[in-house]
DNA sequence: TTGTACGCGTTATCAT
DNA sequence: ATGATAACGCGTACAA
């Protein structure tokens, strides 16, 4: 801090940012030759770059990214939007996650993230039309896609660089790749892959709760693995047992009570989400049942949570990592113009069996926890 | 989406984005003329004002933020650092809704929020200078404040705006009379709250885990609340009871079964936050103790998880919202050069009582099974 | 009320 | 290898 502590911060001028002119004028060359020798451009003399780049060391000289910006047509910045930004619910929670991992992949190839969120009486399209419009990103990250997505018509249209985590309709039903890149955890192979490992152990009363908008690809492809998975097995649809509804723990709740309440109550539930899971624990548990052995329990995501609950949770973990880096570079290379653009990255989601599908119980146990651990 | 689907994205040129030019060329006005109307800037003839906006939304024209930057010297931007965002730990949860609020505050005041992670190889300071020093942003929101943070001193010295969620020692605050604004839960006064909790419902053995850097303000503090507590209480320091640690699932699980282990073990265990008393709550329920009879957890933070677990978590709720909203405030404020930019904000973080600690539950109850073990 | 002219800080093109 | 000069798109004194 300076010796002048009195001041507050508003009434000082902040400490003046040196410009290309600067560093030029101290080091006695042109501003196109400073420019030039910090990036490293076009041929300059070694020793000509030395004193230049010394000079702008000591002047901490730092570029100012909104001339460079407007210089080069380009921000290097990446827009991210999610509906979470605009209110909390239970389902942000990997979120969190995705969005760190987001960062530190842009931010190694020298892109910024910025958070994109509608403002009063703004639509989507409205906001994409303020951020790219606008210049304020090269390109969006976009989320919670729908079936029949009209955001991108829009995009495409205004040849908007985006990515997609999830894709739409376009690409089954009408057997045309869509042009725009996506990244998808397969959530259809994810249920089924949890469905099997249930019809493994013998449920044949498996409940699904959860999804309460078919409309996002999300929830149709999740609902689809349940269906394929039951006629995949031969068992006959029972509409008492397929409950859709928001995907938060208080409904998972809710819902597990109007199952268990049923005279013939499902052996195993799978819930849309590992929150809305822990609401159907929640209910288990209160109705006195053991879950892990009187009542099998599967969630989806793979969040920290499952781990923390009693019985821990079985569930199907999205590769988070891969998702979060594939949908920066995808991103980036669309904008640097390369012709990767169109590539589709499927990845599938992974079975942790733990304790809340009884994996390591053992009916001779005790009806304690499992003592897996 | 266009009719030729073959093409990629990048094979086609973006629809052109106008510029002010554009606009004032189809609308027969000057640059300035139209840079005015579309800003209600100074007197312009309402019938000029209305046709400049019309030509304008028939183009859909939208301002380039950089030119704009450029021109106002101000970005309208803030910049939010965490360490969350190098590595993902447990500790991250409540950062999401955090973020959340933000978005929402920032965006509503016209500003974007930037996510700020190091470079390879780059450090706290550095990263400012590339962010703030390159006008990426006019201001940072800093989290994870230390008792004797050097980046304050960082920060002042060149005049950056910013805004701590968190404090600095007071005395060297004073001492240097710290001229910016900050937010805090008060970490100190929440503990006390759990701690009278628990004395009030008769426990005297009280633990307390985690907080492994002591040079976090935040840790210091909440430690400090935990000691003051039992000196008020006059109840001995008892350093087997007092185990610091890093922050998770894991080390609450790893500690609770070191306290339990004892053969004297606490009644009661503190932890520093919520995703660390689920690890300890694991640990109890494997020791074959039932939370809220026969261990009374308490954690802080207030996450959703605390709801979701069995037996709910008593916990200390970190005002989001309001922190959120006021640090957006407080950092714009001073953006602007508005003269409250040392308003300090201090937030009481509130004890919400559910099973984990016994609500129901009566010391006289059952024989205090811990030492039963 | 509207138009003119210049500056914001950088990059790129053209000379030298 | 380096320097002069013109954009980039917008805001704004100043002039009319």
């Amino acid at each position: 801090m300076s010796d002048d502590s009195t001041k507050g911060p508003s009434s000082e001028q902040s400490v003046a940012r040196p410009t290309l002119a600067e560093v030029a004028r101290r080091a006695g060359v042109d501003k196109s030759t400073v420019s030039r020798a910090l990036r490293d451009d076009s041929a300059i003399s070694a020793e000509t770059r030395a004193r230049v780049q010394q000079v702008a060391a000591y002047l901490h000289y730092v570029p100012n990214a909104n001339a460079r910006r407007l210089s080069n047509a380009q921000t290097n910045v990446l827009a991210f939007a999610s509906r979470a930004f605009r209110r909390n619910d239970d389902s942000d929670q990997f979120l969190m996650e995705l969005l760190a991992v987001i960062t530190r992949e842009a931010v190694a190839a020298h892109f910024d993230v910025l958070l994109c969120c509608p403002e009063e009486d703004e639509n989507d399209l409205q906001m994409y039309e303020r951020i790219l419009g606008g210049h304020h990103a090269d390109g969006i990250i976009l989320m919670d896609l729908r079936r029949n997505d009209p955001r991108l018509d829009y995009l495409c249209a205004r040849g908007y660089p985006h990515v997609l985590f999830g894709r739409s309709d376009e690409d089954i039903r009408r057997a045309r790749r869509y042009p725009y890149p996506w990244v998808e955890v397969d959530n259809r192979f994810g249920v089924r892959a949890g469905m099997e490992h249930l019809l493994s152990l013998g449920h044949t009363r498996i409940a699904f709760v959860g999804g309460d908008f078919a409309e996002y690809f999300c929830v149709f492809d999740r609902h689809t693995g349940y269906h394929e998975a039951l006629q995949s097995a031969h068992i006959a649809q029972n509409p008492e047992l397929f409950l859709p509804g928001p995907v938060t723990e208080a409904e998972g709740y809710r819902l597990a009570q109007r199952l268990l309440a049923q005279h013939q109550p499902p052996t195993a539930i799978f819930a849309f989400g590992d929150v809305m899971a822990a609401g159907v624990m929640r209910a288990a548990h209160e109705a006195g049942l053991v879950v892990g052995r009187d009542l099998a329990v599967v969630g989806f995501d793979g969040l920290g949570l499952g781990r923390f609950l009693t019985p821990t949770l079985t569930t199907l973990r999205q590769p988070l990592q891969e998702v979060g880096r594939s949908l920066v570079q995808l991103l980036i290379a669309q904008i640097q113009g390369n012709t990767m653009s169109d590539a589709h990255v499927l990845l599938c989601p992974e079975l942790e069996i733990r304790a809340s599908t009884g994996g390591v119980w053992n009916p001779s146990d005790s009806p304690a926890s499992p003592t897996s651990r």
